[in-house]
DNA sequence: AACACTTTCAACCGCGGTATG
DNA sequence: TCATACCGCGGTTGAAAGTGT
C-alpha cells in the first residue's frame, strides 16, 4: 500500500498554458503559498497535473525570475560552471544565477552558447580547443595536449569575449593561448605528490598557495587550479596546476575567488616541488 | 506574398532518489 | 521491508516565431 496517485491522467489537460491558467496559478500560489504540488490543481481550480503546475511556477511564473537572454556576465558564469560540472548539473549552474531557471540555462546553452564556442573553436562538451582534441586523437602528447578549462578571464572583454561581431574572421587555427587571452609562453604543469592528494583541502591549499608565492591569481576548479598572471606584474607565463580531486564533485567549488585575498603562508611551497 | 527552412524555448517525458503508508 | 507515489532533474520535442529565397 503506498501513497495516493498525484492526479488523475484522466481529464488532465496538455500543451502551453493560457494567460487564466496562469492567474489561476498565481493566484492560488500568492495566497496560499507551495504546498504539495499534488493538490494544488484541485485547489487552484487548474485541470492540470500537479507536476505540470510546479513547472510553470518555478520555470515561468515565479515572480523573482528574471527575463530576456542571459547578459554577457551571466553567460560567462554559465560556461564557467559548465566547464566543471558538465550537462548533468544544470540546477547546480542555476543556482549560482539568481533569476534563472535551470531549464532556460540549458536553452540558452543548447542554442546560444554551444555555438559560440564551437565558432571560436572551443569544444562545448570538453572546453578544449577543438584543434588540440584532432591532435589527441592523432597521437598528440600530453603537453600539447594541456587541458583548457575557461575561467574567469577566459571569455573576460578584456582579453577574450565571446562577443556577438559574428562578421568578423576568426582564426581557424587559434592556439590555446590565444583562446584563454593569454601570453605566447607555455603552460607548466605540476603533478602534485601523492601525499598531497590525500584530501581535496589540501591540495587546493597547497596550489593557492603556490599561486600566492608566484604572485598569481586564478580560479579553483573541481579537479585542477587555473592560475593566471596579474597583467600589471609582468608575470612570464601563464600556469597550470593539474591535480586530480579525491573526492568528487560534490565537495563544492570556489568561484572566482582572488588568490591574494587568502591568508596562506608561503610555507608549504617545497611541498610541490 | 508565399513558401521553406531554421531557431527558439516552453512544456513534456522518463528516470533516479526520496518519502510515505 | 516493500510497493508505490512524489519530487526534482536532464534530455527531448514540437509549435511558434524568425529568416531566407
Amino acid at each position: 500500500m503506498g501513497r495516493q496517485p498525484c492526479c488523475d491522467k484522466l481529464g488532465v489537460k496538455k500543451g502551453p498554458w493560457t494567460a487564466d491558467e496562469d492567474r489561476k496559478l498565481v493566484n492560488f500560489i500568492v495566497t496560499q503559498g507551495q504546498c504539495c504540488w499534488r493538490a494544488v490543481p484541485k485547489l487552484a481550480g487548474l485541470r492540470r497535473c500537479g507536476k505540470s503546475c510546479r513547472l510553470r511556477w518555478t520555470n515561468y511564473l515565479r515572480p523573482d525570475l528574471k527575463r530576456g537572454l542571459l547578459n554577457d556576465a551571466e553567460e560567462q558564469l554559465v560556461i564557467q560552471l559548465h566547464s566543471r560540472l558538465g550537462n548533468r548539473r544544470w540546477s547546480k549552474i542555476a543556482a549560482e544565477l539568481p533569476g534563472r531557471t535551470d531549464n532556460e540555462i540549458k536553452n540558452h546553452w543548447n542554442t546560444h552558447i554551444k555555438k559560440k564556442l564551437i565558432k571560436m573553436g572551443i569544444d562545448p562538451v570538453t572546453h578544449r580547443p577543438l584543434d588540440d582534441q584532432e591532435k589527441q586523437s592523432s597521437g598528440g602528447t600530453e603537453s600539447e595536449n594541456s587541458a583548457l578549462l575557461p575561467k574567469g578571464s577566459h571569455c573576460s572583454s578584456e582579453n577574450n569575449s565571446i562577443d556577438d561581431d559574428e562578421s568578423r574572421p576568426l582564426d581557424p587555427n587559434p592556439t590555446s593561448e590565444q583562446l584563454l587571452g593569454w601570453s605566447s609562453a607555455p603552460l607548466d604543469e605540476v603533478e602534485f605528490p601523492n601525499h598531497i592528494e590525500s584530501t581535496w583541502n589540501s591540495c587546493l591549499t597547497t596550489a593557492v598557495t603556490a599561486a600566492v608565492g608566484s604572485g598569481c591569481r586564478g580560479d579553483g576548479y573541481s579537479d585542477r587550479v587555473m592560475l593566471e598572471p596579474e597583467p600589471d606584474w609582468g608575470w612570464p607565463a601563464g600556469l597550470e596546476f593539474k591535480m586530480k580531486d579525491p573526492i568528487g564533485d560534490e565537495l563544492g567549488f570556489l568561484n572566482g575567488f582572488s588568490f591574494s585575498e587568502m591568508d596562506l603562508s608561503l610555507t608549504e611551497l617545497g611541498e610541490i616541488s
